[in-house]
DNA sequence: ACTTATTTTGAACGCCGTGTAGTAATTCAA
DNA sequence: TTGAATTACTACACGGCGTTCAAAATAAGT
C-alpha cells in the first residue's frame, strides 16, 4: 500500500501515458502507414479525447518528430549491433553486416523507413535539431567508422578528383572524425556519404515499390551491389555472401 | 459543315478542363508539396466546386496517378535528351549526362521527385499498371541502354557472384534487352538496377534533407560518386567533370 | 480543507475526400 | 424541330482530420 514513488506519481503517469501514445502511434503506423498517425485515431484507440493528447505533444508534428527519433535510433542501434557481431579483423564483413541490417530493418519495418527517410506525413517539416538529427549523426558516424577502418586500402582506389575541406562537412561529424581518426583526410567524409547513398538507393527504391515489379529477388541485387561496394573499398569480402 | 471541331466541342472543352486541373494541381504541388494536391483547393483555384472535379477524375488518387505519369515521363524525357546530347562514342559521358540530368530535375522539381519516388500523398496506393509504370520502364530501358553500351568493358569488372536468369526480371525489360542487345546476359539487368539504385540513393537523401546539413556541396559528392560509377563500368570518364 | 497546477472533456472552426440529388447545358436521333 | 440521353455542374451532407478554448475534473502541496 505504502507509496514508494517518491514525490511524483504524476510524472510517472505522464511518462506512462506518453509512452502509450507513442506505442499506439507506432501500432497505427505499422497498420496503415505513416498517414495513419492521426491524433484523433490515437485518442480513440486509447479511449480519450483528441484534445487530451495536446497535454503530451504540442502538435502532431511534435509527436511525429519524437517517433522519428525513436524509430531512427532503434534502426541505427540494430545496425550497430549487427556490425559489432562481426570481428574487427574483417572490415568488409562489418560493412556488409551494417548494410544487410539496414535493409533487413527497412523490409521488416517499411513504414518506419518511410517515416525516417521519406515524406513522414502530410504537411510535415523536419526540424533542424532534435533526436532525429542525433540518430542521423549516429548513423553517419557509424558509417564513418566503417570507412575509416577501410581507409588505408580504400584511399588508393579513390579518384582524387575533387578536393574537400573540413569546412565542407557537418562540424559534429568532422569532430568525430578528427577525434577518432586523426589521419583521416576530409575526402573520407565524402566517401562516407557516398557509401551511405549507395546503401540507401536500392533499399529506397525497393521500399517504395519501384523494384518489386522489375526484379524478383531484390536481395540478390542488393548483395551484389554491396559486394561491389566492399570491393571498391579494397576489401575483398565474399565469405559472408552465401 | 464547319468541321474543325470534329463532332464534339464538348470533348475539346473536356480536354481543356482536364489540362487545367492537372496544371493547377501541379502548381499547388510546387507551392505546397504533394499534399497540397487537394481536390477542394484545385476546385477553389479554378472557381468551381469540388464535386465537379469528379467528372474528370474518378477519385483523387486517379488524379495523382495521372500526375505521376506526366511528371515521371517529363523527367525521363529530359534525361534522355541530356544523354542524347552526348556522342555515343563516349558512353561514360552519356551515363554522366543522364545522372546529372536526373539530379538536376530532382533539385529543380523536388516535389515532383517526392511525387514519383516517395509517398506521393497521404493514403495513396500505386496502381500496378498505368502511365507511371510505363515511364518507369522507360527509365529502366534508358539505363539498360547505357549499361549495354558499357557492357563489354563492364562485364569484366563485375564479380560473378550470383547467377541470374531472365525470369528474374520484368518481362517487358527482358524483351527490350533481348531485342536490342542479343548478346547481353541477364546479369546486365541486375547491374542496370544497381546503377539505378546508385544514381538514386544520394539524390533521395538530398531531396529529403538528409544530406543538406552534413555536406555543403552535395553536387560534388554526387559527381564523385558518378565518376566512381562510370569508372566501375570500365569507362574512365573525367573530361566532363570540370 | 483550501489552493494551485495539471489533465481531460466537449464543443467548435475550418480543412479534407467522397458521395447523392437535382439542375442546366449539350449532344444525338427521329 | 423536337424529345431523349448524356454530360457538367451546384448544393448539401457525412465522416475524418488538426487545432483551439473554456470549463470541469483530478491530483499535489500546504
Amino acid at each position: 500500500m505504502s507509496e514508494q514513488q517518491p514525490p511524483n506519481r504524476r510524472a510517472r503517469l505522464r511518462e506512462q501515458t506518453t509512452a502509450e501514445i507513442k506505442a499506439t502511434a507506432l501500432k497505427l503506423m505499422a497498420a496503415g502507414g505513416p498517414d495513419a498517425i492521426a491524433l484523433r485515431a490515437i485518442a480513440r484507440e486509447m479511449g480519450m479525447t483528441a484534445g487530451a493528447v495536446y497535454s503530451y505533444f504540442a502538435t502532431r508534428d511534435d509527436l511525429v518528430t519524437t517517433l522519428i527519433g525513436d524509430v531512427y535510433t532503434a534502426a541505427v542501434a540494430s545496425a550497430e549491433s549487427a556490425r559489432d557481431a562481426v570481428s574487427e579483423a574483417d572490415p568488409g564483413a562489418r560493412i556488409m553486416a551494417w548494410a544487410l541490417a539496414m535493409r533487413g530493418w527497412a523490409l521488416e519495418n517499411p513504414e518506419g523507413f518511410r517515416l525516417v527517410y521519406g515524406d513522414p506525413v502530410p504537411g510535415y517539416q523536419a526540424p533542424e535539431e532534435g533526436p532525429g538529427k542525433e540518430a542521423e549523426l549516429r548513423a553517419c558516424t557509424g558509417l564513418l567508422d566503417l570507412v575509416a577502418a577501410a581507409w588505408p586500402k580504400a584511399a588508393a582506389l579513390q579518384s582524387d578528383s575533387r578536393r574537400y575541406e573540413w569546412t565542407d562537412f557537418d562540424p559534429a561529424l568532422v569532430a568525430h572524425a578528427q577525434a577518432d581518426f586523426p589521419d583521416l583526410p576530409p575526402t573520407a567524409l565524402a566517401l562516407t556519404l557516398r557509401v551511405w547513398g549507395r546503401m540507401h538507393g536500392l533499399v529506397a527504391l525497393e521500399i517504395y515499390g519501384h523494384l518489386r515489379a522489375l526484379a524478383h529477388d531484390p536481395a540478390a541485387v542488393y548483395r551484389d551491389e554491396m559486394d561491389d561496394l566492399v570491393a571498391s573499398l579494397g576489401l575483398g569480402a565474399r565469405a559472408e555472401a552465401e
